[in-house]
DNA sequence: TAAGGTTAGACAACTTGGTTGACTACTTTG
DNA sequence: CAAAGTAGTCAACCAAGTTGTCTAACCTTA
């Protein structure tokens, strides 16, 4: 049987051709990974694009690229953070919850397929195990979420 | 809870982070993911350098590359096919071997520490579920293997 | 068996998505 | 209040892929 890291890199990448192509079918632009990454982040708390760095484990140069693009697009938008004159809080527009909201069903249309053909407690079981050992690894600091190649 | 290909690319990541910091604690130069999964490749099979881009799922330029490399490094050597003469077979040399058998080990200890946190039991429905989970999606032709971020 | 299409490999130009480094404006700490 | 640290931006660079092109060899197939 193939190591561990292999199944999960071939089986992110299988998932993610799919979610892709659907995308495609339907029409919505699709994003690159990151973008999806960075809404679902935004989604839970404000942050400004260092905090999204650190998030995705790349720079902040980087992840200003990403920020400038999903602006330019008109998914986020910037406010001024309301004590530090530096910094800006990056945050999803309308558009960009409507996108997060429609790739969650996505998602999750997937993984119900994915629980039709190797049952819904193994697609759990993955879930509980991973997270446990993520958790198991590094405790509660999260590690970049950006797989490296 | 996330959604499991966040879950595969955080784990993917956490393990890959490990091998590689042990790998350098010995000392051992530490190659990029690429180039273990060719070793694993040639392991079990004659294979070309355009197989092994359609392997890591990959142009056979960049394949191309990844084997000029582990040539200079002496991993690998070419040897003339023996009906095309247009093709070479890249085969692995002892140290290539040598390398291979190493990570084998260093990334059984990983699945071990895994199993340790999570049991044994669970590493074992992950892999199982994984596997039969790309086999539900992409039958007998194995698909790319390269995450694509 | 010659002709037309395909393929392995090499070379070159380019693209992408990141990196490092430097700098300004502002903030925090001692 | 001075010194050190941080958010964001700009610019130069780099790594790892891509596309496109070419040659030599291979494979029909008529």
């Amino acid at each position: 049987m193939e190591p561990v890291p292999m199944l999960l890199a071939m089986t992110y990448r299988a998932m993610g051709d799919q979610f892709h192509d659907r995308l495609r079918q339907i029409g919505l632009e699709p994003l690159r990974p990151a973008h999806g990454y960075v809404f679902r982040f935004l989604k839970e708390r404000r942050a400004t694009t260092v905090d999204i760095g650190q998030h995705l484990g790349v720079t902040k140069q980087a992840a200003a690229k990403i920020v400038n693009e999903l602006d330019e697009w008109g998914y986020v938008l910037r406010e001024p953070h309301p004590t530090d004159k530096r910094a800006q809080y990056v945050t999803l527009t309308t558009k960009g919850r409507d996108y997060l909201k429609f790739a969650d069903n996505l998602w999750s249309d997937l993984e119900g397929e994915m629980a039709e053909a190797i049952g819904e407690d193994t697609v759990a079981t993955i879930k509980q195990g991973l997270t446990a050992y993520l958790r198991h690894v590094h405790g509660e600091d999260q590690p970049g979420l950006r797989p490296v190649w």
